[in-house]
DNA sequence: AGCCGGAAATGGAACGTTCCAATACCCGCC
DNA sequence: GGCGGGTATTGGAACGTTCCATTTCCGGCT
């Protein structure tokens, strides 16, 4: 097959070119460019045509070869860490909302909670180069967290970090937790047990919280925390615990609602019910929480907000506009639900 | 300031590239590129050295250039319809852990429900030549579907399509519906409503498997669809119009789990017990169904396996290896809980 | 008619890779 | 000691854009 003399062979397999688009509309390249990109200072007619070409050829701009020469993708990367958990549901809406209204385009990243996979996702997002980065609790090493920083701009969501080079979005835990006891201690518990989140973010600052909670109010002797996890598993494995010590906490306050729930189950398996025997307090106050059959009082933290105000701090950075960190904390607030009551009056007489 | 003479500012800006590596190890940029692709034929000590360099110099390779090039992404794009119903979650994980196996990355995107801006997403999916495309229970248009299909190969999962230039993967939605009715007519119901889901994915599929399997079992005279959506919100509504009926249907098919959900609350608010006044069946077995506190009787897909074998469909077609449409079709099976039992007698004798 | 200035249009370089054809190197053998 | 043949290495072109410096165009003014 002899090749074609010269004639560039119009590229077949990867849709139209920017090049082909110009040679239909019988202009240069640059012009096409400068219409594509909305620049003026080009005449009504060439612009008409290149229009028609772009139409005609169903041309599409490949951002790709655009990202290179301008070294920036306008796109934000986003790794959450549970795509099971709803309340991640509302952060991305927020994220994703922000970012188009903004100009960015984003891309979603999971590591399904495990840190070698998240750290895998992380790095993924680092190789395409993404213009920022957005981690939704992430469950990695902080150690991750300042190498990426080194690259780009970089925002951690709910998740209490050290590293000092990454801007952040929080809800107060530590206000959070208070108000979980608070509401508990309100009804006359004194005797308040806490399941943690273990490992997972956020979870060591929800335990402090509780424990100066519980120290304020005057509870501290009283103070019981167990290990759980911000799964239903977590939290039924921690109730089964809880449940075989005496005498028996009558209250709960749980890590995050999925626990919560996780522990509602372990407590109606033994026997007991909520809110007349134990009664248990969630935290994120999300869907489920509101679900009527579960109706869990719950802190609510505000996820589509946290996710807006992390894109605004990341582009904020990403064009320059500041340089030093900048560390947001949004107060929750508590939501009552049919959950929690007044502790049962004969463990109240027992104690 | 005079520039510097024919010395190339060795990129001050966006980390080093292969040129940088090449320059340390003091071999040629190809050589460091053959490294990076772990192709052999490279004497130890060069890998040696430009393993060494990378590692300096933290170089980490640019995907952008590399897809350039190579007219290829290995990205797969997802377009997640509802990222709060969590059985997206387990498809989700099954297409990223496929994907990973295959040595594919893989990026979302949702457009929150609303089919103009799922449009957008696919768009954006498409300008970032994504190799393949994976649509969850897509709301837009099958004109669109086409569309893209124009462009690169395309896997529906979770919907009926009538496009038929992409892949797709379901479960049976009839056999699902007959599933639900034929094991509330075992129970002894005759009066069975079906909440439907509206316009979204799957709906009108369900629907008839509703009606026909009532049809067969010889109470095609006692159906009754109302109109729903996918949604707590549209179960609620759904069951509120149900409601009205008379005489009350004894059992309620419902379009998914969330929307049986948002029935149930319905029911309750009405001092209906469940499942002695009204029996309820959901689908999709979301972990919202397996919850002891709605212990829902629902109908079985296979989320994770739905989404790994989207994922291999939509590699078969990238890599060539097929050029013809797959449509796979899984059977669902049905997970019995506390949600359905008999018909109440007292109005089993009014009918 | 020639000149000038601004607007419009253009060609070439660059972005950071991969790929390929061409070259350099090395070793053993006649 | 030159030659053959394989292995190792290399430079240049290409990918599809943007950006910039230059060139072309055109109408009005002297």
């Amino acid at each position: 097959m002899p090749k074609p003399n010269g004639v560039k062979p119009t590229s077949s397999q990867s849709g139209p070119t920017i090049l082909d688009v110009a040679r239909k509309a019988r202009v240069s390249k640059s012009l096409v460019s400068m219409v594509i990109r909305g620049e003026d200072g080009v005449s009504p007619k060439n612009r008409e045509a290149v229009l028609k070409a772009i139409e005609d050829l169903n041309y599409r701009p490949n951002v790709i070869a655009r990202s290179l020469v301008e070294r920036r993708t306008r796109m934000l990367g986003v790794m959450i860490s549970d795509l099971r958990n709803p309340f991640f549901g509302d952060v991305v809406s927020g994220i994703q909302m922000r970012a188009e209204e903004l100009g960015y385009r984003v891309l979603f990243n999971t590591g399904d909670c495990v840190p070698k996979l998240e750290e895998a996702a992380i790095e993924s997002l680092l190789e395409l180069r993404a213009d920022g980065l957005i981690l939704a609790a992430p469950r990695v090493d902080d150690a991750i967290i300042e190498r990426a920083c080194r690259v780009l701009p970089v925002v951690v969501l709910n998740r209490d970090t050290s590293a000092t080079c990454s801007d952040s979005v929080t809800n107060d835990n530590i206000a959070g937790a208070s108000l979980a006891v608070e509401h508990l201690a309100g009804l006359g518990h004194t005797r308040i047990a806490h399941i943690d989140g273990g490992s997972g973010a956020g979870a060591s600052v929800r335990r402090e919280g509780y424990l100066r909670a519980m120290q304020r109010l005057g509870l501290g002797h009283n103070t019981l925390t167990i290990e759980g996890a911000f799964t239903e598993e977590g939290g039924y494995r921690g109730a089964r615990e809880f449940l075989k010590s005496s005498p028996l906490p009558t209250a709960i306050f749980a890590a995050n609602d999925i626990s919560a729930i996780g522990a509602l189950r372990a407590l109606e398996e033994a026997g007991l019910h909520t809110p007349t025997d134990v009664s248990v307090v969630g935290y994120d106050n999300t869907s489920l929480a509101a679900l009527h059959q579960i109706s869990l009082t719950s802190v609510h933290q505000f996820g589509a907000d946290n996710g807006r105000l992390g894109v605004e701090c990341l582009i904020e950075r990403i064009e320059g506009k500041r340089s030093t960190p900048r560390h947001e904390v949004h107060a929750p607030t508590l939501v009552v639900r049919s959950s929690t009551g007044p502790p049962p009056r004969n463990l109240k007489a027992l104690a």
